[in-house]
DNA sequence: GCAAATATCCAAAGCGCTTTGAGAAAAACC
DNA sequence: GGTTTTTCTCAAAGCGCTTTGGATATTTGC
């Protein structure tokens, strides 16, 4: 059933060598012949096994992911949306996606054993914490690789996008700040991410520019997820002194903020100011487009990450780029229906 | 730098035939041979290459996944946790999981690239439509696949793991009717996959079963999405006899209500009953345990059907199965505080 | 018209593994 | 002790592609 390039070749009476060259497209083949090759292959729909092509080759065509499974933030709706923008870029450039998920107790051999056994060309590094082993590993390992984020403890001389978030955090904060807010919480995703720790720097640095003290009470640090929102509202407004802002790290919690807030009988934007980091997930983008956005927002699409990233780590693979590239992305700031002044609540 | 396993064999003063023996756990190898081969292996830090394995077997030790891209109903959550589950036990299972997105026009064509360049051993089906040209393909193809749902104009002898959507629907429905519910609505998901069709057959079945014509007005069709919950329920609670309880196809949508719920000062569970089918997507689930859930649902984990899926197809591809093998799942019926009797409303 | 350049094509040598079909060596039988 | 069986090991033949280093045919330059 299944047809090679040896019937192909001897199908059409050229010899292997002409008929792989004529499909891969090298100059050394006649216009005519090439255009015989290509409608023969066709006809009897040809596929070049790629375990054979990758092994005269030496390159997989396939870009890897390494999904720890443990802690589950990272199968997770921004996973998701940043792997499909990846994926859509992969396929575009030939490329197939890898997805390995592992225990995170194994998880650096796991990159050795992607690396070394040829299985993909290059990898994408999820989640870098502060200070990630991952990152050397890699550099010895010599393959090429592009980080989503980085990490702040490593100064190897990697590629790297990442938005910068303390800008986006300070911004938020002080916005809040300008609106009068003085108790203001940050329910922010874990710390020892390096992506978390500078939202919180930037929290804290807005927090200082306003004279105000950050507050441990305010202060929230888990996976972000919808329920944690929630309750970390439920909480932070049942404190003496409430909350009268929450600035989130992801429109999940913010959405379970929201969930809270209707709970208690509280309106955003009214008697809530809220202010979320928006990562523009797909499943959560509004189908009109020219609606006022509900959330108040600094946000970046992270699927326009993925695809970025996709590309940096293609043209590193195929000699494209000089070695070490990096983009530090600008979120930007929408203003939507949640922030307003501070209220006087009984 | 890396080691193959001519060099391995050559190091030991051993044929390679002995050493990929000795590895592969071949009973024809003494001992003590092998004990010193796993041992040199272990510390030259030998992986063997993929793609020259891969050649010499047939088979890749991978599992595809085509998303398509037009439609952005599969780069979800819902998609994310099924495909955390099935990728743990790939790995479990010593498998890669294999993701190829691609333009809906040429799917099927992917299909055929990924099985006969022997990419991937086996494939896994997303969101089968009511009639889905996929499933003959495969089979014609003679690659192992199992589809995640079923396709109810189709009759070939196929592998399938699906949920009992049209029951799990009935049983939603009649909560409601017997809560006194008359105004039902149904925020479904996209009627030609076939899930979505049983969803509504399950949905009408059990209206009839209470002597209530279905109302065109009251029934939505759409992407799953958070803000079409919303903007469904915005709507849904205008009409001149508005709906008193709603049935969403997802948790998603069923979280756009709450908000819009919310920001019509409107008690979930008292003025409006919100009945959803829940996934028990993992970034949605509540820290605590113990807590009476929010939403009434009917429930099963798609993160549990992906692991089965994954099992199904590994046993197919390993010859462990009898050729067609099908699960009919249950959905479970959870209370929450999203339901109560029909209000009186002004 | 003949040498040099160019355009086409090919045979054969890998890539790194698995697996077949045998051959030594050791153990077991009579 | 010699034969048979069992245990252990190996050389060599693929798997299906890419690519090197020619060989042959066709143009071109003078």
């Amino acid at each position: 059933m299944a047809i090679n390039l040896k019937m192909l070749s001897e199908s059409l009476g050229l010899s292997q060598t002409t008929v792989s060259r004529a499909l891969n497209g090298f100059p050394e083949v006649s216009q005519k012949t090439r255009e015989r090759v290509l409608e023969a292959a066709n006809r009897l729909n040809y596929q070049p096994s790629q375990s054979a092509a990758s092994l005269a080759t030496g390159r997989s065509r396939a870009i890897g992911h390494v999904v720890p499974i443990s802690t589950h933030n990272m199968i997770n709706p921004h996973f998701a949306d940043f792997v499909a923008g990846a994926g859509e870029e992969y396929a575009r450039l030939g490329y197939d996606m890898v997805i390995r998920v592992v225990d995170a107790a194994d998880e650096l051999q796991v990159y050795r054993d992607l690396a070394q056994r040829h299985r993909v060309d290059g990898l994408v590094i999820h989640g870098p914490k502060v200070d990630d082993p991952r990152l050397p590993l890699l550099e010895s390992l010599k393959v090429p690789f592009v980080v989503h984020g980085r990490s702040d403890h490593y100064n190897g001389n990697y590629s790297w996008l990442d938005v910068d978030n303390r800008r986006a955090f300070h911004r938020a904060t002080r916005l809040l700040t300008d609106l009068g807010h003085r108790r203001i919480a940050l329910i922010n995703g874990i710390e020892d991410m390096n992506f978390a720790a500078r939202r919180r720097q930037g929290f804290e640095d807005a927090l200082a520019d306003a004279g105000i003290t950050p507050d441990p009470a305010l202060m929230y640090s888990s996976d972000m997820i919808e329920p944690y929102g929630h309750d970390a509202t439920v909480e932070l407004l049942s404190l003496a002194e409430p909350a009268t802002a929450i600035v989130t790290s992801s429109i999940l919690p913010a959405l379970g903020v929201v969930r809270a807030l209707a709970e208690l009988g509280l309106r955003s934007g009214r008697d809530v100011s809220i202010l979320t980091y928006d990562d523009c997930l797909s499943f959560l983008k509004p189908p009109g487009l020219g609606a006022t956005p509900y959330f108040t927002s600094v946000r970046s699409s992270i699927h326009a990450a993925g695809a970025a990233v996709a590309r940096m780590l293609i043209d590193l693979i195929e000699g494209n780029a000089a070695e070490p590239v990096s983009e530090l992305w600008e979120a930007e700031l929408v203003i939507g229906q949640t922030t307003g002044p501070v209220a006087n609540r009984p």
